[in-house]
DNA sequence: CGGAAGATTTAGTCGGCAATAAAATAGTTT
DNA sequence: AAACTATTTTATTGCCGACTAAATCTTCCG
């Protein structure tokens, strides 16, 4: 009895997520990070320590069990590899490849999966400079400081893009913040706003738009 | 509140395709086409009336009204598109495009249709030779006879192999039959099995893998 | 320490989509 | 016309996945 269904693997990537983060996953972290209720969270949590794919210990938030992880994980490779397809071979624009891997990520096959692995030439980031996990398990998980905790006068290169919101990275898009771009600090201005040299130009970068870039 | 399912898409298909064939769809042999008890597929075809996707005459069967008809032809636009973009892109076998396009096309975006029709330079033919209806709802619905209406003698290309049976047309396509190529039924053999010429050399065929072959 | 605030879980509903069993209807046959 | 058969419809049930409201647990603060 799989039966391991696309909402489940949503929560599952929620919880592998959180997990990297705080160590354990919450029920209200889960719920808002999906967009529910907690009681909808604790509700599918029970279905899924049922499952034996994550452990629960009642009030004390939760982990993910090896088998979990192990659907999480594959659940990210496919998410990130669809993305990059979609970029790449498609030509869909960057802030809307999440969405639309969002969908594809739950009925794309292992051996389609395999084709576009290989088509890309297995590929290890996704366009936003995420980890594409590999078929094994294994992450490449590095984390950068983001760019309102580099000092002024620093330079570097943009090593990812946080796709959280879509909103956001439209517009680092527009301003060529992406992923493998030189960048240099200039200098902090008031309304914690950053002046910021990228490839050439210079340009000023809102708070917002500063915390969701990552800098090597 | 349009809501349509994955599910409702499903019927609105197979009632699409009984109508091409018997004119009308009986609540029976829309729940054989989609493997589910005739008391399910009353049950859906309520909910599609409902939404006035279907006009259903209690007893009598059923038809698509002209919304209905546009979600079917889009969905099954969106199937086609799919199969021909599996196989020509990621060479996917013939006979696994159309269970990964049944998965695929129900969270296909307008926008990744679109581009996946651009990149394929708009085709107007799956894989199989069925006709891939355009964004306005145009169908390009020829019909031929299949090989064992074909008398003894004549000469014709295939135009299209049926794709109800993976594993026959699994068959066919290691024969070599597909559509495009030039056949020429040489003799009925006993047990309704025909001995004809495929692009140079000759083979028999079984009644069954005749009956899915559509010459013209 | 005790109680308020906040997080979590439980309880009770609801809609989507499937199933089965049983009742109703249509069509056919005698 | 009556009876039989095949089809269709009408309950009723079960699982998934969401919700609200109410109960319960933790924590933190006075």
């Amino acid at each position: 009895m799989a039966a391991i269904t696309g909402v489940m693997q949503d929560y599952l990537k929620a919880v592998y997520k959180l997990q990297r983060v705080h160590g354990v996953a919450s029920t209200s972290d889960v719920a808002a990070r999906l967009g529910v209720s907690a009681a909808s969270a604790t509700n599918m949590i029970k279905r899924l320590a049922h499952h034996r794919l994550v452990a629960h210990t009642p009030y004390r938030g939760f982990t993910l069990t090896p088998t979990g992880e192990r659907i999480a994980l594959e659940t990210i490779r496919h998410h990130r590899l669809l993305e990059l397809y979609l970029a790449q071979a498609l030509g869909v624009s960057l802030d809307h490849v999440d969405r639309e891997a969002e969908r594809l990520e739950h009925v794309l096959s292992d051996e389609v999966e395999a084709r576009i692995a290989a088509t890309l030439g297995e590929p290890t980031r996704d366009p936003h400079g995420d980890p594409i996990p590999a078929k094994d398990g294994t992450v490449r998980d590095v984390h950068y400081p983001d760019l309102t905790q580099v000092p002024p006068g620093e330079a570097g290169v943009v090593d990812r893009v946080s796709d959280r919101r879509p909103d956001l990275l439209r517009r680092l898009a527009a301003l060529g913040v992406l992923p493998g771009v030189a960048v240099c600090v200039l200098a902090r201005l008031s309304g914690r706003r950053f002046r910021v040299e990228l490839g050439g130009h210079e340009c000023v970068l809102t708070h917002d738009l500063a915390e969701g870039v990552y800098v090597r």
